[in-house]
DNA sequence: CTAACTGCAAAAACTTTGCACTTTT
DNA sequence: AAAAGTGCAAAGTTTTTGCAGTTAG
């Protein structure tokens, strides 16, 4: 039961130790990043952060996305229309993806990394990211499918 | 070694088993993803039928390659700028993918179907596409980075 | 005070759509 | 002849960029 805080506060650390500045626009998106459990878009994170911070913009989401990634801090989802974030766990992992309502989870799944280290050598490619993502049915979708 | 012009019957005869209208702008791109090695995206099969084909739109590019997808002769690999296309092996499969210069091959690993099984029980999604791209660095990209 | 950040609006890039024209069957 | 497909341009999306104004340190 890790408390969703604790990634906040780790989160403002990785960035103040780059003495990057703390706007209250930026920890306001922090502070949902790391508490948020659904993998938001940018456009989620927008939403919400607006309704509380009116000033809040687009270029802003972005912008401090994309700071939070560089710093490795942030996992991008690539999607079709548009990318997910995972702020809580910034280790690749993967995800299951429910292809009618969107709905993303963790994939409990270790990666296998014996055989990413055969990968490597078979394709003479150094693997830096995986990114493993299911498609599908999630649990309410399928039933209502049935 | 598995022919080329054997892949580009089989999808030919996919769309004409179901009644799809054989036009020289369906064939051209029918030929080029079946024998494309190197999993083009939209623009780059575009840019190529063009050259031979000048009146191939990027609108029919689109919208044979939907077609291909909707009767499962195609995979689309989602990445963060566009989408690349696989027509020799439209079963899922992993991509390897250089960050650097963007060069995607096929990975040589077998997805494990029981892992994927325990997944579908403890997440209760049933899976339907498993999508699994590594990022990294190509032999060449790599070299050169040392 | 200065460098960094914000936010607006414009731009960029990929993909889809509407519709008149053309072509396959 | 009818149904399907093409292709142009416009529109829709997501993300980036330029820049003037604002703010954290």
């Amino acid at each position: 039961m890790n408390d969703p805080s604790v990634r906040y506060n780790e989160l403002i650390s990785r960035l103040k130790e780059r003495d990057y500045r703390m706007t209250p626009q930026r920890m306001a998106l922090v502070r949902l990043i790391a508490t948020s459990r659904d993998h938001p878009s940018a456009a989620q994170l927008y939403d919400q952060i607006k309704t509380r911070f009116p000033t809040m913009s687009q270029a802003t989401v972005y912008k401090t996305l994309n700071l939070l990634k560089e710093i490795g801090q942030v996992l991008e989802i690539d999607l079709r229309d548009d990318s997910h974030y995972d702020g809580n766990r910034p280790h690749p992992h993967p995800h299951l993806i429910c292809t009618r309502c969107n709905k993303i989870v963790d994939g409990d799944l270790d990666i296998d990394l014996s055989s990413i280290r055969r990968l490597e050598e078979t394709s003479g490619y150094q693997i830096v990211r995986p990114q493993i993502t299911f498609y599908g049915l999630c649990p309410d979708c399928k039933q209502r499918s049935e």
